[in-house]
DNA sequence: CAAGGCGCTATCGTCCGACAATCCGTCTGA
DNA sequence: TCAGACGGATTGTCGGACGATAGCGCCTTG
């Protein structure tokens, strides 16, 4: 009795030995990689073959082409890529806006009480910028979301895990446009946005963990209300555009 | 002055197109992509191009082809899927295996919690399934490990929270390889695992959600643990093998 | 000597066409 | 009715071609 053997094609072993080689730092991160020509004859392979393993190794974001250039370079896979392949994996999976919000309210208030004791004076700093760029200049939607997610981003950060920064990045993504709606529609919310924040930036520059969490956590139940007020149901399916990256 | 127009070539376009038929459902999980040629005709370009295009469908799990065949279908990335790139890119980033227990750390429990209040019959006749399984057939780390994962799984499974299955998902597996180091290296790991495991089944049965949490909790924290016992470095990055899928 | 313009070459994007392997549906014969 | 043979359809890979343009060195000009 064998096992039954998987023959795969070319391509894919050709998009596997280029990424084992990421992996393992023989090809670095901004390394240029060699030509397809190049690639095609050390492998051996017809260019077409090369050309769609290497669509492989882009479409994962383990290679990518710098805007008007011409060259692949080796690249990891950011924040942004990870939140585009986990929120369309996610929102195909017809998740709701209620189990995102959930997650969100696990992450965030347990980061910040990660944070409150690990945080340093440039996570303090970047915190602050975040919370003045929103109070200074959230007239705008769009804006004021940019800098409300830069404040999560910020504070996640102070818990010096990049797993959970990673973990964070599709939930805001999901949370976007349903955020947009409620702070476009709901007067208040502005002026409890700020308290919030005002709040967490205070406890976490006091290193106070449970207060951190707390308002956190407070921060996280008034998007709640605030869905509410605006009418925007919490059992409604994510929304999802595909970003052309 | 003027935005900077980005020229897509045609291979992403086409991608894109098929995506989004993908992401509004006019082509349905499981149903057959149209042929390569069809494809080509269709849109008017090379089959060259349609099959570079597919190549990226195919890596991020958009398309994919069953076993032994031909044609692509449709389909939905799945947790295996979203746990290879995560991982991928967790360890690209050299993420430590602290950190991943941290946020294991974090997810477990509070799934734990929620669950106790959510969790159907059969969402505990899951558990208990994965329970007796590992009572049963722990004798081979491998096969222990496969049976704890399968407990975790069922646990978060409970809360009802898609997300967080899908999050928790990258972290299962990027913890792996040091859990396996620890069960096989430290003797009395079995029995603190059956206990604690009990004790979580014994709190989700009695809906009890904060003994849920503090169990999950203890479990985790208990691994931590056992890893001192097994000489395990906490700050040593996460082990990475390219699954070929 | 520095900055900017020019042209060449390498490299990418796309295409045409071909052919073997093999999957799949159909037909045949027992 | 079912196993097996058969042929068409589809994919995997290849050889080659050609236009567009990014990259780079060279040259001019101030």
């Amino acid at each position: 009795m064998f096992p039954p053997l998987r023959v795969e094609p070319t391509y894919r072993k050709l998009s596997l030995a280029i990424e084992t080689r990421i992996l393992e730092r023989t090809l670095r991160d901004g390394e240029p990689l060699p030509t397809e020509a190049e690639l095609s004859t050390q492998f051996g392979v017809h260019r077409s073959t090369v050309r769609e393993a290497l669509r492989e190794l882009e479409s994962v974001g383990l290679v990518t082409r710098r805007r008007g250039t011409k060259r692949l370079v080796v690249t990891r896979p950011g924040a942004a890529r990870i939140a585009d392949t986990v929120g369309r994996a996610l929102s195909l999976e017809d998740v709701t806006v209620l189990e995102v919000w959930e997650s969100l309210h696990l992450v965030a208030p347990a980061a910040a009480a990660n944070g409150a004791r690990r945080r340093t004076a440039a996570d303090l700093a970047a915190i602050e910028a975040a919370y003045h760029r929103f109070t200074d200049d959230s007239a705008d939607t769009n804006r004021a979301l940019i800098h409300m997610l830069a404040f999560f981003r910020a504070v996640t950060r102070t818990s010096g895990n990049r797993v959970l920064m990673l973990t964070l990045e599709p939930l805001l993504k999901l949370m976007e446009p349903t955020l947009a709606q409620m702070v476009a529609g709901v007067p208040q919310a502005r002026t409890r946005i700020t308290t919030a924040q005002r709040r967490i930036l205070e406890a976490l520059t006091a290193r106070d963990s449970e207060a951190a969490r707390t308002w956190m956590s407070r921060y996280l139940r008034d998007f709640r209300r605030g869905y509410e007020l605006a009418n925007i149901s919490l059992d409604q399916r994510v929304a999802w555009r595909s970003s052309t990256r």
